[in-house]
DNA sequence: TGCCATGTTCATCCGCCGTTCAGGATCGCG
DNA sequence: CGCGATCCTGAACGGCGGATGAACATGGCA
């Protein structure tokens, strides 16, 4: 997963970024209004996180702007406990969540976690795919009841991958993804975390379409 | 446990606080209705002491903006005896106990002891996991049957972990809700006191997810 | 006052994890 | 059937997070 931070605040930025890092997201950092809407705009985020309390920009445009081209990335906004009236301005923009400063860090994971999960379909923290079962609340996978220890990368590979159940994911898309702007296109630690993925919860879990990418089968219904 | 005291008398904030760290708790103290709002809000408290007979400041309102604000960290009012009303409107302000004064000490840690236990959806003061019992209300810690002795710190790392079995609770999160307010927080105390808890306990309590934290399994039906 | 238990800091070591690389396997296509 | 492109896999290694032992500080208690 992928997240764009907004924010100009040296110190929260630093805490956001952090933060987010440690819970296992790729994060870019911007805190000028006009790249944050070049970069929205341009990068495949998972989510976004945008302070609308920034100087000389206005981040409700930005999200305007985003939502005008088409974008749907899920946005949390961050704004002054004061400024009450943006909470209602922010969610008439576009915007999935809201929060108030101060906060504590693992409210704001908590509640990126859900407007991840919901804006892709998920209605539960549990993704369950075959003998696969995922929950991306405790960070567990089993396979066929038995808990499987993954590594981080790993895991984000995975929970990336169920995200999207049936969609063939581009090796770029997936590299994309799980880190964040300046890493080595031609690499082949995807494909190497495939492999260690696929050894460790069966070599079926994860299919190969060759010259395009891997693709996760959803559990079809026979039909 | 961390605590946050709000009482402004310097006789009774005084013995509350030492009752209370004698009791093993982290505690935070504060006569000021503002500040008590601004740090229940940011600190991640296991449960504070609320004193409705402050000068100048209305502690229900206080109360309410926590509730208001999403904070749900259970609450324990004092009053004076004569003022019954408020403890009608304490409850509908959202506390989740009431004591009026004169009190004993002890009642008051032992319904401090009960609302944090039961926020923590635990029915038994007895907590039981594996080979492991802890019994919260006498602070002792069997193994397989086998008493175990633990020094303060020792003990009140393993209660905060037994409270969040299955949780992932890193390293930041422990150091916050076992000490108070100023402490450093990149000191490694909390690494040593794994390792003395798992000398102690045997090795396979407390789980390391590397990069996030630490983690007590909680018991599976192996299904 | 001196000892012991407890809590904290520091320095060092170890093992895991992410990444890279190279060689081998497999597939699609002519 | 052969060739090139694509994908898989095993091994290696550098870095970092966590573990550990011991030293140092503090405070209670005899």
């Amino acid at each position: 997963m992928r997240l764009l931070v907004v924010e100009d605040d040296p110190d929260l930025s630093e805490q956001l970024v952090d933060a987010l890092r440690e819970a296992g997201y790729a994060v870019d950092l911007t805190g000028d209004g006009e790249e944050a809407e070049f970069l929205g705009e341009t990068e495949p985020y998972d989510a976004v996180v945008l302070d609308l309390g920034l100087p000389n920009v206005d981040g409700m445009t930005v999200l305007e702007h985003w939502r005008e081209a088409g974008k749907t990335m899920p946005v949390l906004i961050l704004t002054a406990r004061d400024r009450w009236s943006d909470k209602v301005a922010g969610f008439d923009a576009g915007a999935d969540d809201y929060l108030a400063k101060p906060f504590r860090m693992e409210e704001l994971v908590a509640r990126l976690r859900a407007i991840i999960r919901r804006s892709g379909g998920h209605a539960s923290p549990i993704i369950e795919c075959g003998k696969l079962r995922i929950d991306t609340r405790a960070s567990r996978v089993t396979v066929d009841g038995a808990p499987v220890k993954l590594t981080g990368q790993e895991y984000r590979l995975l929970a990336y991958m169920a995200h999207n159940l049936g969609k063939v994911m581009s090796r770029t898309e997936l590299t994309e993804h799980l880190y964040d702007q300046d890493f080595d296109l031609d690499s082949n630690t995807i494909e190497v975390f495939i492999g260690r993925l696929r050894r460790k919860l069966g070599t079926d879990v994860i299919e190969t379409v060759r010259g395009l990418g891997y693709r996760m089968a959803e559990p079809e219904d026979g039909a």
